[in-house]
Order: C-alpha cells, then sequence, then structure tokens
DNA sequence: GATGAATGAGCTTTCATTCAT
DNA sequence: TATGAATGAAAGCTCATTCAT
C-alpha cells in the first residue's frame, strides 16, 4: 500500500482538552473559577465570531449571550481584538501539535502528505469556529498579528510543496503536475472545510479527512 | 480521451469588457462621462473592499483613493451597502453567463465538469476583486440579498453533484467515492483561487484553471 | 342652567403623575434612577421640541442641555424620532382617559361639548409641551404613526360634530349653524392653546377652558 | 342688523393677482421671462413647504418639480430661506392691505370686529399654502425675520383686543368676557383655517368667513 | 439658463472602552 | 464580580450651496 498513516490514533484533531475540566490544583479556587469563566466568555465570542463575523459582533452581544452587560466583559478580557488574537492563537498552537510530529517524522513525502491533509481536514471540521477565524477573521487583526499567521500559514504551504516535489523526483507524482497549484488546491480544499462542515453531519471528522487525501493523491500520483 | 473542451475559445471566463472602453456613440458624452465615473467609483471600491473587506473600507477611504471627500461619492452611489452589492452582482451575472451554457451543452457529465472546473476558476482568477467579495463579504449583505448569492452557489454544486453522480453511475468514477464531499472538494479549491491569485504570476487564469481540472478529475476517475 | 359639568373635579385635565415623584418602593433603587433620569431626557427633549422645533433640535442640543454628549443620550432612548413619539403618545394616552369618560356619559349633548371643550382646553394648557407636537412636530413621524394621531384627532372631531348636531335637531343650536365649520372652529381655538398659554400667566388652565366653551356655547346657542 | 359689511366686494380675500399676467409692458422680455420663471419657483416651493414643511422639503424636491437640477434654482433665488422669507413677506403684505383698512375705517367696533374676522378668514383659505408658512414655517427664519411676523401679527391681536374692549364698555360685549382670552380664541380660529379648507370643498373662503365671524359675535355679544 | 460635479458642515447613530460604585 | 453611566471617536449619509462650463 502506497500509503499508510503514521499516527495510529487521530487525538490531535480534537479541540485541546480544556484546562479547567482537568481536576484543579486544591487552592486557588478564586482564580480557577475567573478563568474558568474566562473560557466560557472565550467560547461564547468565537461562536458569534464564526456565525456573523467578527466586525459585525459587539461586545454587547457577547456579554449578553453570557448574561451580562458589554462593559463586563471587560473583567474577563482585555479587549475585544484580544478576544480574536486569543482564539487564533489557540487553533495556531494546536496546528502547531501535529505539524511539527508530521515533520519530524521519517516516513515517505507522500505519506507525510496524506497525512497532514487527514489531519489538517479533521482538525478544521473538530474547531470550526476557531478554524472560521484563523480562515477568515484575521484580517481584523492588526499587521503584526496578522504576520504570524501568515507565517504559520505558509509553512504548512512550504512543507506541502516540498513533499510534492520529492515524491515527483521520485517518480510516484506525475511530472507535469505544477507542484505550487497543486499545493493551492490541496490547502483550498483543506481550508473550506469549515465552510459546510456541521458535527452533526453523515460524516465525521475524520472520515471528511481521510477522503479528501484519498481525493488528492488520486489525482497526484503517477498511474 | 476522456474529457475534451467544449467550447473553443475560453471567451467567457474573462471579466465583461467594460462598455466604457469600447468607441462611444459619437453624441451623449454626457452622461458617458458620469458613468465612466461611476465605474471608477465601483472600480476603486471593489480593490479596497477585496484588500481591507467591506467593513474595515470607509467611505471616507473610498473618496479619498478619488480625490473626493466622503459625501461626494454619494453623487454616483446610493448607499455602501449598494455598492458591494452591485459589484456582487456583476460578478453573479457573468457567472451565469457561462454556467447556463455549459448547462444546456449535452457534453458528457466529466467533460461538464471539466468544464465547469476549467472556467470557473479562470472566471475567478480574471475577477480577483469581485470574487473576493461573491466568497467572503456577501456577509454584509441584508439578508434577502444573501439569499439570492446563496441560491447561485447552490446550483453550481448541485450541477456538479449531478454530473458526478451521473458518471459514477457509468462507471467512469470510483465506485467509493462520497459525491458530496468531492463537490466540496472542488469549490473549495476553485474558491480559494482569488486568495493567491496574481494577474502577473507565473501562470495565467486558463493554465490555472487547466490545471485544477486536470487534478480533479485524476483523482475522481476510475482506474 | 343648560349645562352643568359632568365631573365634580378636573383633574384630569392635569399632566399623568410622575410615577417617580410618587414615593417608591423601598427597594429597586437601581431602576428607578434609571428610569428617573430616562424621564429627564424626554423632559428635556419635549422642551426643546417645543421651543425650537423636532427637526431643529438635535441630538447635540439635548445631549448638551443634559450635561451629556450626543452619543449618550442613546443609553436612555433607542433614536431621536423615537423620542417624539413616545412624547406624542404619552399625549395622545391622557387625552384618550378624558375622551372616553366624556363620551361614556349620559349626559346631553351640549353638556358633553361644554366639558370636552373645557377639558381639552385645559390639558392642552397644562401640558404646553407634549401639545405642541401633537399638533405640530407629528409630521414627523413616519407615516404610520401619523396615521394613528390623525385618527385619534377625528374621533374627538366626529363626536363633538355628532354632539352639536344632536343639539341642533333638539332645537338647541341655531338651525342655520354649519355644523363642520363649527366643529372646526372649535378645534382651531382649542388646539391653538399652547401658542401663547403660559403657566405662570393671569390665568390658569382650567380658567381657559370655562372661558373657552363658555365662548363657543355662547356662539352656538339659540336664543 | 348689528353689523354690515364695511366693503361692498370681498377683492382683498383673494391671492394677490400675478403681475406677470396683466400684459407686460413690451420691452424687457429677458427680465419678464426670469421674473415668471421666479414666480414658478416661489409657488412650487410654497406648494411643497405647505404639504411636507419647510425642513422637509430639499431643494432638490423642488428643482424636480420644476424639472431642473437642484444646483438650478440658485439662478432665480439666493437661498432656500430667502425663498421661505419671500412667501411669508408677501402673505404678510397682502394681510396688510385689508387690515389698514379696516383700522382706518371709521365703523363701529364691533363692525370692524366682523370684518376682519371676515377678511382675514378668508384670506386665509383663499392663500392656503402661504398662510401655512405665516402660522407655521416661520420658525425656520432668522431671530430677526421672526420678529417682523410676530409683530404684524401682534398689532392684529391688539386692535381686536381694543375693539371687543370698546364694545364691552359700550355694552355690547357681555361684561363678564376675558378680553385677551376671547382675541386668543379668535385669532385660534381664523388662523387654523389652513389646516383644513380645500378650495373644493362645500364652502368657499368668503362663506367660511362669513360664519366664523357670525359664531364669535354671537359669542361675545350681550343678550 | 442650466448642468454636472463637488464641497463642507452637520446630522443621527454605533460601539469599544472606562471607571466609580 | 458586575453594573450603570458615560465617553469619544468614528461611521454613513444628507443637503444647501458653489461654480466652471
Amino acid at each position: 500500500m502506497l500509503c499508510t498513516s503514521i499516527t495510529a490514533g487521530e487525538g490531535e484533531a480534537v479541540a485541546r482538552p480544556d484546562p479547567e475540566t482537568t481536576p484543579p490544583p486544591a487552592r486557588a479556587g478564586r482564580r480557577r473559577k475567573q478563568h474558568a469563566r474566562r473560557e466560557e466568555v472565550l467560547d461564547v465570542a468565537a461562536r458569534m465570531f464564526f456565525e456573523r463575523g467578527y466586525e459585525a459582533t459587539t461586545t454587547q452581544d457577547i456579554g449578553a449571550a453570557l448574561g451580562l452587560l458589554k462593559g463586563s466583559i471587560y473583567y474577563y478580557i482585555s479587549s475585544k481584538e484580544d478576544l480574536l488574537y486569543e482564539l487564533v492563537r489557540q487553533y495556531h498552537d494546536d496546528t502547531r501539535v501535529y505539524f511539527e510530529r508530521i515533520l519530524a517524522s521519517d516516513a515517505a513525502p507522500l505519506v507525510k502528505l496524506r497525512e497532514l491533509i487527514t489531519v489538517e481536514t479533521a482538525h478544521t471540521a473538530t474547531n470550526l469556529t476557531k478554524s472560521s477565524l484563523f480562515y477568515t477573521e484575521w484580517r481584523s487583526l492588526p499587521a503584526e498579528r496578522q504576520r504570524e499567521i501568515v507565517a504559520e500559514r505558509t509553512r504548512h504551504e512550504k512543507a506541502v510543496e516540498q513533499w510534492i516535489r520529492e515524491a515527483q523526483a521520485a517518480g510516484d507524482v506525475r511530472a507535469d503536475t505544477d507542484v505550487r497549484l497543486a499545493t493551492f488546491a490541496i490547502f483550498g480544499m483543506v481550508n473550506s472545510v469549515y465552510r459546510w462542515f456541521r458535527p452533526d453531519g453523515r460524516r465525521t471528522a475524520e472520515e471528511v479527512g481521510a477522503e479528501f487525501s484519498e481525493l488528492v493523491l488520486g489525482g497526484l500520483v503517477a498511474r
């Protein structure tokens, strides 16, 4: 078989386990409760940013959804923009976990490619709200923070490009394939998942990941 | 060969020729000039909406880019939202031209699929700014107008789904392909072109279209 | 005597007692304070609309009169137009109280007429600012709301017309009186009170009401 | 009979004959045409101010009604406010004609009163649009011009008050009548005519004038 | 005489943010 | 912790007015 999965489990594609659901250190109850509430704010904000967009969501909306007045959420956050940044950063960090692992693996290029497509697709589907922010709302961040995100995305793209090129050199990918275009095609596909995926749909996040990588690999490999 | 192009030329993928650039009828210069300036406003707005997003672009920005005060652009438009809608509608109308033609053709399903991918990709690339509005800024339109756009997109998706299903029934597409997921994958790919395509890049809009359809068909067809 | 008052007191002619001036229930101080401030906004706006007209009064004017910035008054109201409507509606509602009572009474037509003139005149004089809005600024309201007001006015006019006609049939009003014109005359007289009445003037609102009805009845009754 | 009309004809109640309809002096055709067009502008503006109010009428509205662009009306007028002022002044001047004549007459006070009511009512009805400006839109004029109008109105009021007082001294008016209030009542009645009078209605302007004075006199005179 | 184009001032409204309580 | 109240900056839009052509 051409491609086998690098990892046994798909655990990485799941949302970061909420640090507050794991049993907390005994004392420091105050701070814990505040922290828990902060996560709530983040969650609510993520959902609203996803549904209406960052600009169209007001602090009042967020407050109301939490049973608070708009001014009150500033007890938990420092600014609306920080809210967005924090969410994007979380997604970014989660992304890094599986990306670094795949990068470090010594599997064949096409195996790594298949793995990244599978996992990234699943990850996007599993983190619907945050991923939409990562892909569409990042423009509302200030320049410096935009750059961070673009840089991360570029790393993924460069890796994929590299893998395809290697596979092409090895004769595993059709020689006439335009590698850069193929890379763009792959990410267009993978990154669009948040637009239509619904957790209660016909397919699980993992199934979508598997199907997508099948499609891509089918289009690339030399016969 | 499995697929031949339906049409000889790719003319449809090109932006509507600006009616003002074609030599105008001798008289009626007045109205022409005003119309020309209106097109300028639309163009400038399209570019700014594309670059910064609709919400982040102020009427002041648009005015300044034209050497006008913010209030002055209302000589040419009726509201900022109308500006967006007009742009989106233009794109939508252009889209319809080639879509109807392909729909009406009696080519084989996979031929139609290849054609749509090719032309739609090229069209997106050729109308960079407007297509970004069609795919990302439409959420700033009021509900009724959003529905128009979603409806148009759905028509394209349904057609593609249908074609793949027919090809699958005929044994031309792998039996284990999830048609809906494949459809989503295709549109994710095609619609993402506006994010990276640059007119002065390595490839022309048409080349990208051709390459993309090659990739997709390669992933779908039974061997 | 031809006419005796239907009611003993003239209480109805007095402005609705501000619910906040009556001793409030012990707790719930918060909401009271906000409500009280909202009433202040309404009062200030009423006075300014009265003095300069609705269109000529800016939100900035209203804010400044309250020691607020223009944007700040939106903490208490939802729009400038709503401010006007609320004021007009209050007047309208107060009006209804005495109008329904008189309508329901089984006094003789001329007695009811005298009563309405008396009370409506006094009511107009007692609610100077609001009545000016009801009579002159209502045109700034949207069509639907204008209709409400016109409808209410028409009810009063129809009632008066009806009473005069009945009295005429009974021989109590000169046979050659044009009832419709007389009705217009009466309302012209009564509704103009807000133009010159001043609370600190020679006459009380009630005195004016009594005098006006005397004049009208004198002009109408057959000798 | 108590009151006989001072003048034979009611001509004064009619709108000033348009100076342009009378045969114009041979030459100066240019200026005449311009002047005629100016009157058109005034007429259109008067009608619109009457219907929607001065503030709610835009120069664009006026222009459109004349088949002109908004900027073009400035060929005929110097400002929107001047338009209003000119109209109000015209009404004011027409008013003066009959007022001075009555003032100068040596008829009995009640005769003069009856005459003023009759003529002023008819005049208001005959000059519907301008009178509405005189009575309601004058607040949009600058302070100095407002004063002119108030002064004119006051002259009328003072005269009426004076006449009633004289008649009261002579025993012709009930001793217990509050003269000032009666005066206000009269003007409230007379000045409200523009609110409901329609040229194509049941009654002519003159009939309304006669009826109104009958009513008032009936209410005032001692029996 | 009239237009097309633009100005500039002002308007209503929204909203993220602050802060004393 | 959360509220009530207010800020201040900016937004979209309107409109009387100007002026070269």
